[in-house]
DNA sequence: GGATAAACGGAGCTACTTTCTCCACTTGCA
DNA sequence: TGCAAGTGGAGAAAGTAGCTCCGTTTATCC
């Protein structure tokens, strides 16, 4: 099951085992916020570990994301099977849609495992081989039922489930809930018919998007405050 | 107007103002293909120019790019106002999104100057200060007439228009059109009643998104057979 | 409590990228 | 024809990310 090589020789010294937990710990944070861009180094700063323990323990970064999404990308084909017992149809659909987004969203490193095609690929694929039949299913009897439009295709919501995760790992941090009031807006879009449009949550204030963009590609090249402190610490030329 | 050297001082040589349109008809191909991220060697590649003769007529990226965008954000502006003249208010409003968005997907660059923080920042803030009021009043028509829901406010529409433009900018090599399909499903889900889905333009094959990801991220590092090429070129060690 | 293999930390090496400069050479134009 | 204007592109400078190496520390076993 875990990726490393725990399980194969004698076991690991206890201070190991501990740093190990510390290192999973780590990532799991920095990874959640800075996405899977984050260095090994980063991780191991956050771990309280030198990089050296970090790479002894996972050999490269594809294995620390393997090991560390493995639960998150099962959790989220769990979601696509429990969702089929919603009795009424589109609720399942619903439900199922606003769960896994909300994971994504609030994961930057959960959202890149599933855009990226760098890392953890064949965790990926065992991952859509169950949840693509899951999800067909709950569409499949959502237009069954006449509530989903019967025009789009399984296909359609990874895409859509996309463009909206892309807005929320922007907005993770200045309005976390942000992307629920556009999936209300497309789900609105996917229903056959309606006579009054769902209320929208949460409210989008004017330039919030425009700071948070600022905000997480001031992020995506060092953390927040360095430059201020570098300045800070080294006067004169 | 022109943001560089030309009218201050003499004029350029014959040449140098050849090499200088050449320069923007590279810059122009590149950046819409590659986006921002390209490099000014790049574009001095395709223009068949040296490097030292671009930073000489373009100071640096900035400037290049600000000349070059000028008019397609100003375009933009130009849109909205035009779609006043609509007589139907929920025509105009969605002709614009869709002018809009087709220019923004099918052209990285001028996407990235939109989004991104890092380049021509005042160039965007003169074009937000003609567009936001246009949209403004677009909309405020479309809600009085009945069709637009009275919930959505003039900042949700550049946020939509970036999740959709991020899926086209990505697709738009795949399928240069399939943004269409989110921007119809969207719109059924702004308008405040309808009887039966707006019928969808285009298809999504299914790992049309998977490949186009995959090829989007492995382009974003290299232009497409450049290692193959090499390989050709220097043999031996 | 001492021996020893395991584990540790983190400086620093490698490899790569991007921006931009410099200068020996070429060319348009008066 | 002379020379300022223009050119090309190697390579300097400044980064970044990934990973290794080795002197030091520490858990564990006897």
């Amino acid at each position: 099951m875990t990726t490393d090589v725990v399980s194969s020789m004698r076991p690991l010294r206890a201070d190991a085992v501990r740093n190990r937990e510390k290192i999973l710990a780590a990532a799991a944070t920095v990874f959640a916020n800075r996405g899977l861009d984050a260095t090994l180094d980063e991780i191991a700063l956050e771990a309280g570990v030198g990089v050296g323990t970090v790479y002894r323990r996972f050999p490269d970064k594809d294995v620390l994301v393997a090991a560390l999404f493995e639960n998150s990308i099962d959790e989220i084909a769990t979601l696509a099977l429990s969702a089929y017992e919603s009795e009424n149809s589109w609720e399942g659909l619903v439900w199922f849609m606003r769960e896994a987004l909300s994971r994504q969203c609030s994961n930057k490193g959960l959202r890149d495992v599933v855009i990226s095609t760098t890392y953890a690929e064949q965790l990926k694929d065992s991952a859509k081989s169950r949840i693509s039949p899951a999800l067909q299913k709950l569409i499949e009897r959502a237009q069954h039922d006449g509530y989903l439009r019967t025009d789009v295709v399984e296909a359609d919501f990874p895409i859509m489930e996309m463009m909206i995760s892309s807005l929320g790992c922007v907005t993770s941090q200045l309005a976390p809930d942000l992307w629920r009031r556009y999936l209300t807006i497309m789900l609105d879009g996917l229903v056959v018919s309606r006579d009054a449009p769902t209320q929208l949550e949460g409210f989008p204030n004017g330039d919030l998007v425009a700071e948070a963009l600022r905000a997480s590609s001031r992020h995506a090249r060092r953390s927040e405050g360095s430059k201020e402190l570098l300045r800070d610490d080294c006067q004169g030329s």
